[in-house]
RNA sequence: GGGGGCGUAGCUCAAUUGGUUAGAGUACCGGACUGUCGAUCCGGUGGUUGCGGGUUCGACCCCCGUCGCCCUCGCCA
């Protein structure tokens, strides 16, 4: 290899370049993003991944090189170039201060052009217009623009910040198989048909949980892995068919020893990697208070505006739709936002109400806060002391608008947890610029499955019970809470997970319960049940998702915005067409076969 | 699987109640121009109105089907 530059090779990038550069000769290389032509004079805005620096073409030099000028003449956008020239510092009225490099232009001596390019299918711009379907499927050209490659960079700075944390703290980063077994509890698998072993199918990972665990058994006490996971889910914008986790597994510890590291781990990521500074410590809250005070398990902690019981209250009231429901075993909770009576006109309540019964309630109380008292649905029940009463159990001044929803406890919450969301979403509380992270422990170990009719693990099968020593799952299994916390930023769960169950005891307990049958168990997680017989360490993880926890940091739609290269909402790649059709020798060799109507 | 939205020039959009030759901006091509930076000015090319069928004297518009993209509920242990 020669240590010398070839003569069309940069010195420097588009960003490099400034008045302290004034009078040097350098080559710049980069895509043209584009060209203003003055008869004499051309203008050319070059585009690298650092930034953008004008060229000028004029006769002065062109003129001289005319071979050059009637090249430039025939540029256009997009080709990518090799300019040899002279750094002018321009003059005061042609600064543009919207660049970096807005001080200098690059006077062009020479020019090459490395490659001529076809009118894109749409402009290459920061602003850009064209569809995200177009935009997906020339993929490499929206990942020109800079809002995509300041998310990838930033996403790479992030994540690299974050394995360096880890490795400092002992963590060792473990590569698990991407090959591996089908289970039948959680989310459907990819399968990939084996070759070797006709008939059978390897599955792609949902997540390297058992593999993390099995690290633990194997001693190796501090796990990570920037792991790919897969699931063949219906999307949304915020779930892709493959996404990355922070996957993390720590032995001999208990809740707060976890939660610690990575409080500590995601501060650190988030500042290295976006420069913002979270506050801590992160609120640690029990499921049933972020329930009882915002309504749901991933409380946006960036206002406040909590969920009031009134039920004591409402027992009492004169108005039959909160007496009513407190009889008949429900609750009635209320909301106070501050400051926005004046904010909601009765249209806009009528809204909130149509809002609140499409999530299930029958309707919407309200009570606009004045100086003579409550106005509003239920003024006609809180009048005079009534009426103060009432404000000062909801904290309520003049000004201030209420809210009520009155029902059985999971339809208030529902309610007016999303109502309090789209609230303070109206009333400008839910500042994308503002990050609140907290904790939410101690799940329900169980859910009941309607559908099926039996009771489910709500989290993982290795979640442990807060009660090691629970003597029987069928008592009280509503009421059972597993050691299994989310970590929560602005409303987003970015992370799941546990302290496990090591006891093979006990998991035996867990999935007998749950009618999971001796023979399943083997089949599905026989080796894992075996590797703890043979000594498995108290221990607990937590995997959170990068996609999104980018996604939140740098402000963007969904965390399309956030992977470089994305699939569609039906799980297709626009740009590679994939998945595709093989070919039949293909099928033949894997033997297996097709049942579907052939699409085109 | 259900609900909603969208699909017209390369791109972003418009087109009255179903009615003349489907328009505009931008991109592209040609011309003018030595200080632009979303350059400007003049001219031009560019259309299977996603696809298939139907109703009608007449369909971008109405109906049926289908494909694609987006959002969402179910789903995602």
């Amino acid at each position: 290899m020669s240590k010398t530059r070839s003569s069309w090779q940069r010195t420097h990038t588009c960003g490099d370049l400034s008045s302290s550069n004034e009078g040097t000769e350098c080559v710049l290389n980069g895509w043209i993003e584009n060209h203003r032509h003055h008869g004499q004079l051309i203008f050319l805005d070059l585009r690298d991944r650092y930034g953008v620096t004008q060229v000028v073409v004029d006769q002065e030099t062109g003129g001289a090189l005319l071979g050059m000028f009637e090249t430039v003449k025939r540029l256009g956008a997009e080709d990518v170039i090799s300019v040899r020239g002279r750094v002018r510092r321009r003059d005061a009225d042609k600064i543009n201060k919207n660049r970096s490099t807005g001080e200098i232009e690059l006077v062009a001596l020479s020019l090459t052009v490395l490659s001529e390019a076809e009118t894109p299918p749409f402009e290459v711009h920061d602003k850009i217009e064209a569809n995200e379907e177009l935009r997906m499927q020339y993929r490499y050209l929206d990942l020109r623009r800079r809002p995509l490659q300041e998310a990838l960079q930033k996403r790479a700075k992030f994540v690299t910040a974050i394995r360096n944390y880890l490795q400092q703290n002992r963590f060792i980063d473990i590569e698990t198989p991407i090959l591996t077994k089908s289970t039948p509890e959680g989310a459907r698998d990819y399968l990939v048909p084996s070759r070797v072993h006709p008939g059978k199918f390897f599955a792609l990972p949902q997540s390297p949980q058992i593999f993390k665990q099995l690290c633990m058994v194997a001693g190796l006490d501090r796990y990570y892995q920037i792991a790919r996971c897969f699931r063949d889910e219906d999307l949304r914008a915020d779930r892709q068919p493959e996404f990355t986790q922070i996957d993390m597994e720590m032995s001999f510890v208990e809740e707060h020893d976890v939660l610690d590291m990575v409080e500590s781990m995601v501060v650190h990521g988030m500042r290295e990697g976006f420069g913002i500074e979270l506050p801590q410590p992160f609120p640690r809250f029990d499921y049933s208070e972020a329930m009882d005070k915002y309504g749901c398990d991933k409380p946006d902690l960036r206002f406040a505006m909590t969920l009031i019981d009134c039920t004591a209250l409402a027992q009492k009231s004169d108005f039959k739709v909160f007496a009513g429901a407190v009889a008949q075993g429900g609750i009635v909770k209320g909301i106070c936002a501050t400051g926005a009576a004046e904010k909601f006109s009765r249209k806009g309540i009528d809204e909130l109400t149509t809002f609140v019964t499409g999530l299930g309630a029958k309707g919407l109380a309200w009570a606009k806060i004045t100086a003579n008292g409550v106005e509003g649905s239920i003024a006609k029940f809180y009048e005079g002391d009534k009426g103060k009463e009432l404000c000062a159990h909801m904290g309520a001044l003049p000004g201030d608008l209420l809210l009520f929803v009155a029902d059985q406890k999971r339809v208030v919450n529902k309610a007016l947890g999303d109502l309090r969301l789209k609230v303070g979403g109206i009333l400008s509380l839910r500042d994308p610029k503002v990050f609140r992270c907290c904790w939410v422990l101690n799940f329900p170990m169980f859910e009941y499955n309607e559908e099926k009719g039996r009771w489910q693990f709500a989290h993982n099968p290795f979640s442990a019970p807060v009660d090691w020593d629970v003597k029987d799952f069928s008592v009280d299994t509503e009421n059972i809470r597993s050691r299994a916390y989310d970590f929560v930023m602005n409303g987003w769960e970015l992370g799941s997970g546990s302290i496990r169950i090591h006891r093979p005891d006990l998991q035996a307990k867990v999935f007998e319960f749950l009618g999971v049958s001796k023979e399943q168990q083997r089949i599905n997680f026989g080796f894992l049940l075996d590797a703890y017989k043979y000594g498995g360490p108290p221990h607990g993880g937590i995997a959170l998702g990068v996609d999104r926890i980018v996604t939140l940091a740098l402000g963007r739609e969904g965390i399309r915005d956030v992977i470089a290269f994305p699939k569609t909402a039906t799980a297709f790649d626009l740009m590679a067409e994939a998945p595709g059709m093989v070919s039949a020798e293909q099928m033949a060799e894997l033997q297996i076969s097709s049942t579907a109507k052939p699409t085109s």
